[in-house]
RNA sequence: GCGCCGAUAGCUCAAUUGGCAGAGCAAGUGACUCUUAAUCACUAGGUUGCAGGUUCGAUUCCUGCUCGGCGCACCA
């Protein structure tokens, strides 16, 4: 490393021992802050000139021999800075000279205005906070705000998010959403008389949710054990133990690909609410979500990927079956598994003779066919807000049957821009019938869906003290962000992306 | 996992049919006490992702690998 490190690197470590010998501290320990630089710059009024002390890193550095403009960036924005060898002292301004874009600095001064019209801190003192032995990735933006250079390899803005968010303010600004969004969630609920709680990330069983798990191993209790994919089970098992109301916002881990939609890790909000349904979990996930595009952006209609988004409720409640009849001419009750591989044929890009029987849709039972003639006839057809109700029983495992129609269940998902955004229901509480539908899932995985539930007898045991009726509802946090952000990769909602390794 | 595309200086990008690897910014030295993509002069900066192959000669053509982007599959 060290014979390899670059020259860029190596003129700033020579200016680190010139400041160690002109008897600077290159990493201080503090720094008295007054203003921010968006302070300092609405403090200015015309005749006045006010003292502040600012800090922040060189993103613009502009030495005239004795003078010096540069330009210092915090968290709030950035303001200029004018040093002049006169007022700062020739020791000071010798420190100055030695200052590389990227240090860290403290400026105190006086705010005024420039003849040029920009306000700034004229310099009385300059303190170095740290040295950046490592050059900025830092691109300079012209007159018209135009930015040249700076850092667009997405690999390196991933791998190295530090050097992103350090140069562009504006990927800061996606976590400020981010965060927001999930303040407002947890208020929201707590609001309403919920609980946050958490539940084990490492499971000895998986369950909730049908994908692959991670597996992992406790080395004292010699036994495998898996990271979650929902924390669905465990909240139920609070609610049979009478915490009415109760929530998580927490990570979970799907062992499945990644690509612009999917994170192996991803963060779901889960809620479980006593005594309501599946009807009363959409209007409260209405009132959420109105709230929250209210809250951020003052409006119910927000502009994004070239389309306008109406979130005013209530939001149509259209059937599963209903839409398929609507966009696929496919009437469920009377169609045969052979209609509905006729209509995926021509529609679907699997490779017909894949190698993976699995692939082919020959070898798929109805509910998976059903399940492709939805994802690829209506799916993409939902853009505004909409819940898609009464799923059908097979492929709900967990939720109740719906009243009137023992072949459906009643479940909802909600679709904005084609992707799913929350899935909910009236959450199954008769253990007999629980134990039965975990056992059809043990039925599937025998047949080959490795996605297909495992049977959890202490589950099931719970549900036999009694659960009371009970409205559930997961959201899939990083989507939703990606939908407020306007973001079409979940690795520009995600601080540090799941990445090969180096 | 499959397909397509890409990887050149710290950053952003060039390089003609295969013929000495370049620019802007950043960097170094000098000049400059209201500049703002500061300016001017000079200087330095490269194992062209890695490993092979073809060729007198490869950034360029071929094969394999690594990493990334996009699409597909899987899924939320």
């Amino acid at each position: 490393m060290t014979e390899e490190r670059s020259f860029l690197e190596a003129a700033r470590r020579e200016k680190l021992e010139q400041l160690v010998g002109l008897g600077v501290a290159p990493f201080a320990y503090r720094y008295d802050r007054t203003h921010t630089a968006q302070q300092a710059l609405d403090l200015f009024r015309e005749g006045e000139e006010p003292a502040v002390s600012i800090a922040g890193r060189l993103v613009a550095l502009r030495g005239h021999g004795k003078t010096t403009f540069a330009h210092v960036a915090d968290q709030s924005g950035r303001i200029q800075v004018y040093a002049k060898l006169d007022e700062v002292g020739a020791g000071s301004y010798d420190m100055i000279k030695l200052l590389d874009l990227g240090d860290l600095v403290g400026v105190e001064g006086r705010v005024f205005k420039t003849k040029t019209g920009e306000v700034t801190v004229r310099a009385r003192t300059v303190t170095l906070l740290a040295k950046a032995l490592r050059p900025p990735p830092i691109g300079k933006e012209d007159a018209e705000g135009e930015q040249h250079g700076g850092l667009k390899d997405p690999e390196l803005r991933y791998r190295q998010r530090y050097a992103d968010l350090a140069v562009h303010p504006e990927v800061r600004k996606v976590f400020e959403l981010r965060a927001r969004v999930v303040s407002f969630i947890r208020r929201f609920l707590d609001d309403r008389g919920y609980l946050e709680v958490e539940t084990p990330v490492l499971q000895p069983l998986y369950g909730g949710a049908m994908a692959r798990p991670f597996t992992t191993h406790h080395n004292a209790l010699d036994r495998q054990l898996y990271l979650r994919i929902a924390t669905e089970l465990y909240l139920k098992r609070c609610i049979v133990g009478g915490m009415e109301r109760v929530y998580e916002i927490g990570k979970d881990f799907r062992n499945e690909g990644m690509d612009r939609q999917h994170n192996p890790e991803f963060t779901m909000l889960e809620s479980y609410e006593a005594y309501s349904d599946y009807t009363d979990i959409m209007r409260l996930v209405e009132d959420m979500i109105t709230g929250l595009v209210q809250s951020l952006f003052g409006a119910h209609t927000i502009e994004r990927f070239g389309h306008s988004f109406e979130f005013r409720a209530p939001w149509p409640r259209k059937a599963y079956l209903e839409l398929i009849r609507e966009h696929a001419g496919l009437d469920l009750g009377t169609a045969t598994d052979g209609d509905l591989r006729a209509f995926l044929k021509p529609r679907s890009h699997r490779p017909a003779g894949s190698a993976d029987p699995a692939l082919d849709p020959v070898n798929w039972p109805r509910t998976k066919l059903m399940d492709e003639v939805f994802k690829v006839a209506v799916e993409p057809r939902l853009e505004q807000p909409t819940f898609v109700v009464d799923y059908p029983i097979e492929i709900s495992p967990l939720a109740k049957p719906k009243r009137g129609d023992p072949t459906l269940t009643e479940r909802f998902e909600l679709f904005v821009n084609g992707h799913e955004l929350a899935n909910a229901f009236s959450e199954l509480n008769d253990p007999d019938d629980q134990r039965r539908r975990f056992e059809a899932q043990l039925k599937a995985r025998e047949a080959g869906d490795d996605e297909a539930q495992q049977l959890d007898e202490d589950y099931i045991r719970a549900l036999e003290y009694g659960m009371p009726p009970t409205g559930g509802l997961g959201l899939g946090v990083d989507r939703l962000v990606m939908l407020l952000a306007g973001e079409a990769s979940i690795r520009d909602v995600i601080l540090f992306p799941m990445l090969r390794p180096e």
